[in-house]
DNA sequence: ATGGAATTATGACAATTATCATATTTTTAA
DNA sequence: TTAAAAATATGATAATTGTCATAATTCCAT
């Protein structure tokens, strides 16, 4: 079984704050674990009895809205952590889970994670952080939902999906979604992101071959994001 | 000054769960303010150096977009605690604050905040708590303006408000807003709120007085929330 | 490799929502 | 109290976005 302290993705983690003793504790307890793609990790309403640490592997959370469709809220890749809101709140999660390309993780019980917080001041402080982050994008997400026309929500998704995941060596953005699961991210019907991200190609500020999506003008893309 | 181990708001507030001499600490380093009706507690990008409990009176808290358009993204009352987020975390600001009524409220250093979140575990974890509800929330939220119609969530937030203001001697909801602000909760024209609002009174499902808004038929907004 | 299923693409049209114009009502300040 | 300003209301119209239909393409399991 793996160690923490030697782990690949330690320092781009919230644990990093941890001390020795305190990773080795997470080491002996952790439970290396392990999704296909298209797995469901969790779903909304489900207890955790830990969180689960990224090794590799990109995920997607999705809220499943009363008339069937879902809203891709986050997405989450290897570094980050996945379930605390609801570890840190004793409450069951209100998001699902689904594995967007093979993934594996360690599951870390929910007691280690308290007892962290508890005795080590900095790392209760990161978990703050962590969860103010997320609070502020969140609210940033509801603006931008609320003003923005599709158009410019579907240039700022391109244009966030390129930052956060980065790019292959061809230069596309190195995450694979559908049509649909854009759409579900910006909040429009599928047949409008189609129709959009079309006229991104046409205009030849986007190249698009399959669902591999290439960034051709970003500023160009900035300039729709925030309207001109 | 007066004493927060008498205040009356103790027992809604996060702060219960303070002992007798974390709130006498926190009693002789708090400052007592008021704010009047329209006025601006703080704006978005402001650093703050603690937070705010408020006492009395309620606020919005609005996000401009680069248009300039607000969205209110957060009502605050009594009982609420004001600011978290950006002490927590560190950061500035991400909202700015305006009160919609005259309002008094305590400001707590960040310094108590902080030893008062390393010392006593029952507090941090109801400040992770807070955080984590907020977040809920917030996703919650994303889900509802991504997916919703207009007078979806116009029947959503007429419930919401009455619901978390409660109700005037005469049953009308007890927060006064502009139809503008109506309008920049639900994220549309302030054309389209005041047409709706119309149509619901028409349809004798609200009553609209002025700026009084009574809720005539409860179940049929459910309806029109969930898309019926 | 190939047939069937799923996804992507595109047109036609409908529904929703925003914008602009203008009238009416309410609020505010002198 | 009253005139001016602000807020509310409503119609007409335009723009955006969604829905349905159907075709083309890609993906996948056998």
């Amino acid at each position: 079984m793996g160690n923490c302290h030697q782990c690949i993705i330690r320092e781009f983690n919230t644990l990093k704050s941890l001390s020795k003793e305190e990773l080795k504790q997470v080491s002996n307890h952790k439970d290396e674990m392990s999704f296909k793609k298209g797995e469901v990790i969790f779903k909304e309403g489900a207890m955790l009895n830990g969180v689960y640490c990224i090794k590799e592997g990109k995920c997607k959370l999705t809220k499943l809205s009363p008339n069937g469709k879902e809203q891709i809220v986050k997405f989450i890749k290897h570094g980050d952590m996945l379930g605390y809101r609801s570890v840190l709140s004793e409450e069951p999660v209100s998001l699902s889970v689904v594995a967007l390309e093979d993934m594996s993780a360690c599951f870390i019980p929910k007691k280690d994670i308290y007892d962290a917080i508890q005795n080590n001041k900095n790392f209760s402080k990161d978990m703050f952080k962590v969860v103010c982050h997320d609070l502020k994008d969140a609210n940033d997400t509801i603006a931008s939902m609320a003003q923005k026309t599709v158009i410019e929500r579907l240039a700022d998704t391109l244009l966030f999906l390129d930052e956060t995941f980065g790019e292959d060596e061809d230069g596309n953005i190195a995450v694979k979604l559908s049509r649909e699961e854009i759409a579900n991210v910006i909040g429009t019907a599928t047949e409008s992101a189609i129709r959009l991200l079309s006229e991104l190609k046409k205009d030849k500020v986007i190249s698009l071959v399959g669902k591999k999506i290439k960034l051709l003008n970003k500023e160009a893309l900035k300039r729709i994001g925030i309207g001109f």
